[in-house]
DNA sequence: ATTTTATGTCAGCCATGTTGACTTATTTAT
DNA sequence: ATAAATAAGTCAACATGGCTGACATAAAAT
């Protein structure tokens, strides 16, 4: 390699140190949902669930216009899940006070029971990882992520995130 | 909120930074994988099919267990994918020389422009996320991503990333 | 010579994304 | 008051990429 004559192995090492974060993000990824889909299967329901019951327990009351917004998929493909998830008792749409075209989501008390359990091994995993890494290091990694949101991605969710 | 007066409002934090960190990771995986999605739509490929020029550009040679071993699916998940690559000339196959049971992988001139093109694009994000973020954000990064990965998760990439 | 291993293949199922077309109820604008 | 825009829902069809189960072949290991 050129850089062991140079001296400036910067571009070498900085294709390592991006493809390092490449597949620690994949390997992350997956691992992080692991469990919590293995919980899901037992539901009959997948990964598109959980998000929305995620998402429906840290905003109660939120609009579907507002969940198709965070989710950024098709009204169809968020029609499925909803369509299960408030046929299985786990979610209840209400109608709108102010506008009353909108569907107001919640949780019912089972769907923030399993939301709860979903969360807490993602959360238990999560806490591991910040303990054994140190809170220098969470604010490091929040500020990665941040970073790789897209501009308009970080507009949407600075509503509920604050720039780390 | 009994934070407001015991004055150690250490679980309500800690629930937020968790989420915040769930939340960052979900968001910044999505839009990492954007714009590669889009490409790979043109060549009719998929992200599994990323994955499997990802993993061959950085092992070439690698057999097809290795393979299946790093990605964690099943062979007939693999089979698809791979078989498209290998008759669309993105993946070539040999035979093995000590064991000539195995098919090590390499990529084409074609699956190596292909590659380049899709890590180009998310080299360069993770760049700018970098860049914005520091060189300690960085390694804090690293650092709970790894914390994230399972145990057998961990001894499984140890060969080719060192604990950060 | 038998068993195990590496790989490949067929067939079918499931979850979850997509596009396109269309309906209904309600609100907003003219 | 009427027309247009919006929020939500629905039907149909298609693609990707996981999965299981069963089976085949060639080569290596015992």
């Amino acid at each position: 390699m050129a850089d062991i004559k140079s001296g400036t192995p910067t571009l070498y090492l900085r294709d390592e140190e991006l493809r390092k974060g490449i597949e620690l993000l994949y390997f992350a990824y997956r691992d992080h949902n692991g469990v919590p889909d293995e919980i899901l299967a037992e539901y009959g329901f997948g990964r598109a669930h959980h998000r929305v019951l995620h998402f429906v327990a840290r905003s109660p009351g939120m609009a579907v216009s507002e969940l198709l917004g965070i989710l950024r998929i098709t009204k169809q493909s968020l029609s499925r899940v909803l369509k299960e998830l408030v046929e299985k008792g786990y979610v209840r749409q209400e109608t709108g006070a102010r506008d009353r075209r909108q569907r107001p989501l919640y949780l019912t008390d089972k769907g923030s029971e399993l939301e709860r359990r979903l969360s807490a091994v993602q959360r238990e995993r999560m806490a591991r990882a910040y303990r054994e890494a140190g809170a220098e290091a969470v604010a490091g990694f929040w500020r990665v992520l941040f970073g790789l949101i897209d501009a308009d991605g970080r507009d949407a969710i600075k509503t509920f995130i604050e720039k780390p």
